[in-house]
DNA sequence: TTACCACTTCAAGTAACTTGAAGAGCAAGA
DNA sequence: TCTTGCTCTTCAAGTTACTTGAAGTGGTAA
């Protein structure tokens, strides 16, 4: 039986989200009280990593409620299998757009240290090179309805 | 010349995003404007363009004011380097993370269609067969006051 | 001329937390 | 026993980054 402390630290969310996510009704299982105090078992901490997983991986609060209704429900499993599978395929988009995101900052991380100490600094200071040089502006298209990736959220 | 509606199918902001940078001051050039509506060229287009780019890759608008505050300065080109290349590492960490959740999400999708039909129904509908198995519950720690993934800026 | 659509401003709403205030429980040390 | 210090409690309010809605304008196609 863990503090909220150490459930926190067990399930990467923060103690505060945590009796958020118990105010909003997202535990199938609410954690055992001492004095006043949340105890966490093996069973509500699982459930508390996994809530942090699905949000990792970009679903909504809102997903996540109807993720456990269908659970619970007599929903053919296709469903939910379908569920997974279109939030895996949308991670994968945003995982590629985050690559490509953070190859340009190592571009320009990289030819801003190369110019240091040259005359280059006037080109270091210009955030223009970390933009994609020749490449189309892209948008990450959300699918049928789902929601538009991690950032557009808000 | 684009109007904003043509300046967010290719920035991939949304209308009323770029508005909303705007009135924020984030955009170092205002667009032009004729019979009271805005019309972005090349240069203003790149900046709305980066500046997608950046938020992709988990700066906050504060963030990105600092940065461009750096830009204009005579600081030293080593900060602006340095900033860049701790946001790339962290994105790292962040792509990592999201690719675990997807191949948890694919796991479940496909152990849940395979049992579809047979009497595996019971298995599928059980959302733990998301969750690590064996696996210690992790925390993505964000280093020396760098914020959180993207997900835990809310 | 009449629709119609994309645009304008401004205010208010939203998601998902986070922070702050004010107080309580409890273990360690003097 | 008392104090210090930490973690916990509830509840309200604040925050970020937008998004939505209302009410009205500009330009163009039929």
């Amino acid at each position: 039986m863990l503090n909220i402390g150490e459930a926190s630290a067990r399930s990467g969310l923060s103690a505060s989200t945590i009796r958020y996510y118990e105010d909003e009704g997202l535990l199938t299982a609410l954690p055992q009280r001492k004095a006043g105090r949340r105890l966490y078992d093996a069973a509500t901490l699982a459930e508390l990593s996994l809530l942090h997983d699905l949000r990792r991986a970009g679903m909504t609060l809102a997903d996540i409620r109807h993720f456990q209704s269908l659970r619970g429900s007599s929903a053919p499993c296709s469903e939910l299998s379908a569920l997974a599978a279109k939030r895996a395929k949308h991670l994968r988009a945003e995982i590629l757009a985050l690559r490509q995101a953070e190859s340009r900052l190592n571009q320009f991380a990289q030819s801003c240290s190369v110019n240091c100490g040259t005359d280059g600094a006037a080109e270091c200071s210009q955030l223009g090179t970390i933009t994609k040089k020749g490449a189309a502006p892209f948008r990450v298209a959300a699918p049928d309805g789902v929601h538009e990736g991690l950032i557009a959220r808000g």
